[in-house]
DNA sequence: TTCGGTAGTCATGTTTTTTTGACTTCTTGC
DNA sequence: GCAAGAAGTCAAAAAAACATGACTACCGAA
């Protein structure tokens, strides 16, 4: 591993970024539940089959991380964490919508 | 190969296909040189050091299958091929704009 | 007729992404 | 204390995406 820097991130625009934030094989989805009400690890694993562990605690780590989602540890009956759409990830429901009219 | 069935398409939203549409290592900055005018296969090789014949060839593919670019075979000088934004592919940027502003 | 430019395809190998399965930590109920 | 459910982590294997290099086919100019 040669420690070189990494210029291919020279973003263009910034709906490339935007882009990054939602591909991968299971972010999508992850997205569009998120419209639909807060989610929980263990259920989405459940209601994603095919998916894994690992791969929705990566998409959830970095949709965090992107500014898509929050997690928020709930201090409740069996205490668990919710990750819910964050103002942000809101707007874009919005221009999604929008892109739905399109087609 | 076992002729299956793929039951993973089925699509929750319109805007699942067009991140799809959208998705993969030069679909984004494609879309975006199309933006700027008519792209040639060529061309489109020399702007995007590190690609290669083959995944242009797939990308350039599909998105003009999902009726983002269309693909033109221009009568002149030296008989080319050019890939232009669809009607579609234009509507887009305008959703595109949008979203810059939001972030 | 051979050369250079057009736009690809194909087989192979590498790199990246995703899945699989085992293991961890914390908390609550019994 | 001990099992079960919460939310993960980690290493390794499998699958998908991508790059490389050789090859094809067509056209026009020298």
């Amino acid at each position: 591993m040669t420690t070189e820097i990494d210029t291919t991130g020279a973003e263009q625009c910034p709906a490339q970024g935007l882009l990054k934030t939602l591909s991968g094989k299971w972010k999508p989805e992850i997205f569009r539940l998120a419209t639909e009400g807060p989610l929980r690890f263990n259920a989405l694993l459940r209601q994603l089959p095919g998916s894994s562990r690992q791969s929705l605690a990566v998409a959830l780590r970095e949709m965090e991380e992107s500014g898509l989602l929050t997690k928020t540890l709930v201090q409740q009956k069996p205490l668990h964490i919710e990750y819910a759409l964050s103002a942000r990830g809101a707007s874009l429901v919005a221009v999604f919508r929008t892109l739905e009219n399109l087609l």
